[in-house]
DNA sequence: GTGAGATTTTGAATCATTCTAAGTACCAAC
DNA sequence: GTTGGTACTTAGAATGATTCAAAATCTCAC
């Protein structure tokens, strides 16, 4: 089941939307609740279904839109993998991105600080990064969802 | 303008398809060595459109396939960067990508095996990787292609 | 030279994503 | 409370990289 958002989540909502001049709606509430209810990276079109529980009348052009906003604004991150369908990611933490070669599930890897500083420290002088992806495919023990 | 093959890299080539049952064909040769001539990360149009210079018939499927056969015997890596085009690097040596946010081009950054160990080291037990994909995103000093 | 298997070619199909145009919701001004 | 502007949503069409299917060509062992 897809629970609301709890008070600091339709904040968080609120002021990054903000920032950037656009407003909570419906529609953005309902696609971001889906994001935060299960951090398992889904696709578009995973979130669309989802969202359709909670709000049946929505679109998934709408879906790709709040997505987009999304990530304009900071709210979530894109992960690509491959030439796969682009998946949707909330933890805002630094983190690196594990695909799971059998279940095609992707795990966030924490990514402790002086991990990027040894990254960053290989760019030759007048290289300028903003942006680290750092992707990892293979197995992992299956251990499943931790808590049920 | 397009070389030729090397004696060298066409025994990589032959020696490479050899080993999956596959044969050096005027169309494989011809893409392997558009690969080689620039390695600037090329898209499959890029690729086609250089093959076709040393080889006017050759089709944009054929392209397609040769770049698949290649990355299946470990000729060549695909680079995936966001939803762009795929590219494709004959480079083998362990290597992150930069993609420079003005020009769009691709650089390759060396990846020493410290570096490599040290992000190996973040994976929690149970997790094995066997591809890490690492790329950046920047501004990069133009520097020019080096040699003229 | 024949035939089997691999490879290439053309053109169609796929499918995630983006675009367009029309419809709604919201709000402030009158 | 009507009007008009703006942001947002919607349905459906368009796009474009990639894949697929089927026919043509090549290669090589026999
Ligand atoms: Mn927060
Ligand atoms: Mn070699
Ligand atoms: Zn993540
Ligand atoms: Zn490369």
């Amino acid at each position: 089941m897809i629970q609301n958002l709890t008070e600091h989540d339709r904040e968080h909502l609120q002021e990054a939307l903000g920032k950037s001049g656009q407003k909570v709606t419906p529609q953005r509430e309902a696609v971001f609740t889906v994001l935060l209810a299960e951090r398992d990276h889904p696709t578009v079109d995973e979130v669309f279904q989802r969202a359709r529980e909670v709000m049946p009348g929505v679109s998934l052009a709408t879906v790709y839109n709040c997505l987009e906003t999304f990530v304009g604004c900071g709210l979530v991150r894109q992960v690509n993998h491959e030439r796969e369908s682009t998946r949707y990611c909330p933890n805002l933490a630094p983190h690196a991105h594990f695909r799971d070669k059998e279940t095609g599930r992707v795990h966030d890897i924490e990514l402790p600080p002086e991990v990027i500083k040894s990254l960053r420290s290989i760019l030759p002088p007048g290289f300028d990064s903003e942006v680290i992806e750092i992707s990892f495919h293979g197995r992992a023990q299956a251990k499943d969802s931790p808590a049920n």
